[in-house]
DNA sequence: CGGTTGATGTCAGAACTTTGACATCCCCGA
DNA sequence: TCGGGGATGTCAAAGTTCTGACATCAACCG
């Protein structure tokens, strides 16, 4: 066993576990079995209700933009809005007038189901945001823009 | 059409691309994205890479505490174990002496592509502590455990 | 001693997501 | 006019992860 010294992380760290990373990754963990567990009773999975509140707040929107803006591939966005339309929560006409992306639509029992769920996802993010102190909330999702504009050039 | 009033956020934001969640989100997927990317080239997925680092700092954990390590079921760090001895970074003792659990270790080929591939990790690592400003980079660990400990409970 | 509880490893199947590929359609410049 | 470049929708296949289920094993307690 040779005595190499271990590669240098980014900033003084004591294991792996203080990596801002592996935090992240467990942050995110913890969110996404929150709300998993919350859309349940709702029979929604975390990227239907993603590609809801989206298009209640944007309608209109491509499969291509719905996977953009949920960052998911155009194949994975596809599965999950056959899923919507299946249940009756979105419409797509088959055909369009001008180009080839078809905008896709919230129904009226969409919108219905969205409210139902948002209640208890809100919840959970009431529980995230209760946990972090006084002026924390502001700076947490600047540091987040940072990141993720960091990481992606 | 109700002129019911939409369900009210945890906290005031003009969209949901302003909520913590679709943040979090954001930074995830960005990470998760730069991390493929940096592991290609040295033949290891984001999971394997986890599972490598951890097994180095702590060795002789079995499938079941990697498996809560790195946020997965136990079933999914079983294939991800099987590739890792498959590609003889790691070994597993085939009987044990006392209870069920099987203690895993790399294997001196293991340390050597986990060495190698921090190199491209860190990298990445740094470019996001890069992009934090001053001292908020022990902020935002605080901040990550909060929020994982508020979710979990 | 025997039953229960909790944790582990593993198998099988389903569900989800991705990569790779191809055809279609718009736009713009040569 | 027409050809390339870029974006979109979709199919097929593979990879990954999960849920559900079962057997094994240690520890505990009545």
């Amino acid at each position: 066993m040779e005595n190499a010294r271990p590669t240098e992380a980014p900033h003084s760290a004591k294991d792996v576990t203080d990596h801002v990373g592996y935090r992240l990754k467990r942050a995110h963990a913890a969110l996404r079995s929150a709300m998993d567990k919350a859309l349940r009773a709702h029979e929604l999975t975390v990227p239907q209700y993603s590609c809801l509140e989206i298009l209640a707040l944007r309608p209109d929107l491509s499969n291509a933009e719905l996977a953009r803006a949920t960052f998911v591939t155009r194949q994975s966005m596809n599965v999950v809005l056959r899923g919507l339309q299946d249940a009756g929560l979105t419409t797509r006409p088959d055909t369009v007038d001008h180009g080839r992306a078809r905008p896709v639509r919230l129904t009226d029992e969409g919108r219905r189901r969205l409210r139902a769920a948002q209640a208890s996802v809100y919840a959970v993010e009431a529980r995230m945001v209760r946990a972090l102190p006084g002026q924390r909330l502001a700076e947490l999702l600047e540091d987040f823009d940072r990141i993720a504009q960091a990481l992606d050039e």
